[in-house]
DNA sequence: CCCCGCTCTGGTATCGCTACCATCCTCCCG
DNA sequence: CGGGAGGATGGTAGCGATACCAGAGCGGGG
């Protein structure tokens, strides 16, 4: 009999498990793992005695051996490969922060918007190991990556989609309804020449935030007409559009841009053309990106909580694959999430308005 | 003896172990187990069967148990919270994939730069089992964070500082010869009246990127004495340094930020004063950040490789956290990585001269 | 010609945890 | 007061992989 101890369990980072604690606590291994994992049928004694244990050793559970025994620690694949990749790092954090708290694994995975490296992206995924993906926007508009994904038997979750397909799993804001809330915003500031500027035709959330700006509009009904520009999402398209809205009379008071890039985009036009803002021209956009706070003035616009969004995403995938091993489909795969109006320095009351 | 199949294993995705392999390529699962992981000690006849039985099988290793049989799956810390955090996304990319690969955890932790936040941050890490951490810019340059992680025995690897302590691993681009090769591109294109912003006096990059930019100046001899301000890294203090730049004769042909978001505001200060970017003036930065490519004119800035950073830190973390356990220290804690200077539209030969 | 050392392979014992089953005990009901 | 339901606990057997050791085959030096 050689049976040594294999290793010195001294020095290693770490190294209380289960069975110290129990030691410890004067109870069974599973004892404790069920106190730890929060299982009903512990009774209060013991599991205030194991929760003590467990705080002084200073235990916490390897992951591995948590996910070997529970046949859990799947992988979750996130496509990413953002245009307008403002959302990416917050979503990352989300994403990473959730996946941790499950103990499922998050595989990354770039993919552009076309058919070949979509497929591409799918298929490395897929031999990954992965066993579901969240798709932030736009890539949750392409019919093709979704097609993929579902051929390969993978849970999908789609975030952000202004109007996703009703058997989707989606995670998003009411774009429709902040679009409102920031119109209504503008009108409570006194703004009545309004302009604004559409984000990419292909996303469907543009349509839902052209339809919340209308819907105000033509509710308050005595304004003039609106002043609408076909914007892409991009800084350029932005420059382009805020170009056409200033250069013909009678300018806008206020621009709302359908995304950030445009605002600042406005902004930078509207500085070119010697015009302060928000003195001479109030200008707002939507999503609160990274370039919404960089620049100065700051821009007020529609702070959507990417990471929330991202974090809930992976909460659902994880129950529906969990979920799909032996219950039935997830119970509502739709989740509306709270966004918020971020006032900032950009938007004011028209010029010569009481304050 | 009850001894049924616990589980179908039919169904389960990915379930195809390493016995299945070794079953398949008619050897043992350590013969596997050896391929998989490339030693050097089976002969090629047998790598080659067992490779293409575990391409046939579609087999790849489980995580979970690879990290409880060797006694990985370490959690390593990165922590965040960064003002000026373009950086983040492509960074968490970067660490992510290298963890990956590594089979470690990664462990998020936010962290605002006061003495009280970074030492409630690390005390999280050090709760959630983690074993090192990454510090992106600018935590690695805060010595309280650092005095605290060693405390807790932590390994810790800073990213981007620009004149790291000795003892401290570190994964940096070199800021003095990138900041050098720029102003030589400014020179080349035959600016001669040149502006510099200054960044923040607290990162070390900072000095960095000015000593290779008054390097190269006074290398030249016969150029003006280039006007310098003070920035800080914000498109804030970008803007107060571009007004002054810009409002006293003579005013410089090309000014150089520190970074993008400086290099942005100077951009936005310009245009608002009627010059056009860059055939009335050259604006160039540094990062290559999310904003330098968003706006437009995009901006000529240096690029590091965040992701490739990230990673390398990442790698370095784990080969000292394994290392320790048994060997000596790490070899060669520094690691300098290539950067690239990116020509965009921001930048052209003087006005009046020819092309 | 034997022994040593090297390459290559297989067996066995875990890694730390949880699933499942067996057990014990309490309390309620008839 | 016996039997059954169900709460609370412990024992045992893996999850899928690697570490370590033992042993087989082979070539070369003494």
């Amino acid at each position: 009999m050689n049976k040594p101890a294999r290793k010195t369990r001294s020095g290693a980072r770490g190294s209380i498990t289960i069975k110290d604690v129990a030691r410890y606590a004067g109870v069974s291994p599973m004892t404790v793992s069920r106190v730890v994992n929060g299982s009903q049928y512990v009774s209060d004694a013991t599991r205030q005695t194991v929760l003590q244990a467990v705080r002084r050793l200073g235990y916490s559970p390897n992951i591995a051996a948590r996910n070997l025994a529970s046949a859990r620690g799947e992988r979750m694949g996130l496509l990413y490969g953002n245009p307008s990749a403002s959302y990416l790092s917050e979503f990352l954090v989300g994403a990473l922060d959730a996946a941790t708290r499950h103990g499922v694994q998050l595989v990354l995975e770039k993919c552009e918007l076309t058919p070949a490296a979509s497929r591409r992206a799918v298929r490395r995924l897929v031999s990954g190991g992965a066993v579901g993906a969240v798709l932030p926007p736009p890539l949750c508009e392409s019919t093709v990556i979704r097609a993929e994904l579902q051929a390969a038997h993978m849970q999908i979750v789609a975030v952000a989609a202004g109007r996703p397909p009703a058997d989707l799993m989606c995670v998003r804001i009411d774009d429709f309804a902040a679009a409102q809330e920031m119109t209504r915003y503008l009108l409570a500031l006194g703004h009545e020449r309004l302009g604004f500027i559409k984000g990419h035709p292909n996303q469907s959330a543009s349509e839902e935030r052209w339809r919340g700006f209308s819907s105000v509009v033509q509710e308050a009904g005595h304004l003039p007409a609106p002043r609408v520009e076909q914007g892409f999402f991009t800084f350029r398209s932005g420059l382009d559009a805020a170009r056409k809205l200033l250069a013909t009379e009678p300018v806008p008071t206020a621009i709302f841009a359908s995304n950030d890039d445009m605002a600042a985009a406005v902004m930078a036009e509207a500085h070119r053309r010697g015009l302060e803002v928000p003195h001479d021209l109030t200008v707002v956009g939507f999503d609160d990106s990274l370039i919404a706070s960089t620049i100065w003035p700051g821009l007020t616009t529609i702070h959507q909580p990417i990471a929330q969004m991202a974090g809930e995403a992976v909460d659902l995938l994880v129950t529906a694959v969990r979920g799909g091993k032996g219950h039935g489909p997830v119970e509502s795969p739709h989740r509306l999430v709270a966004y918020e109006l971020v006032a900032r320095e950009s938007a004011a009351r028209p010029k010569g308005t009481a304050d």
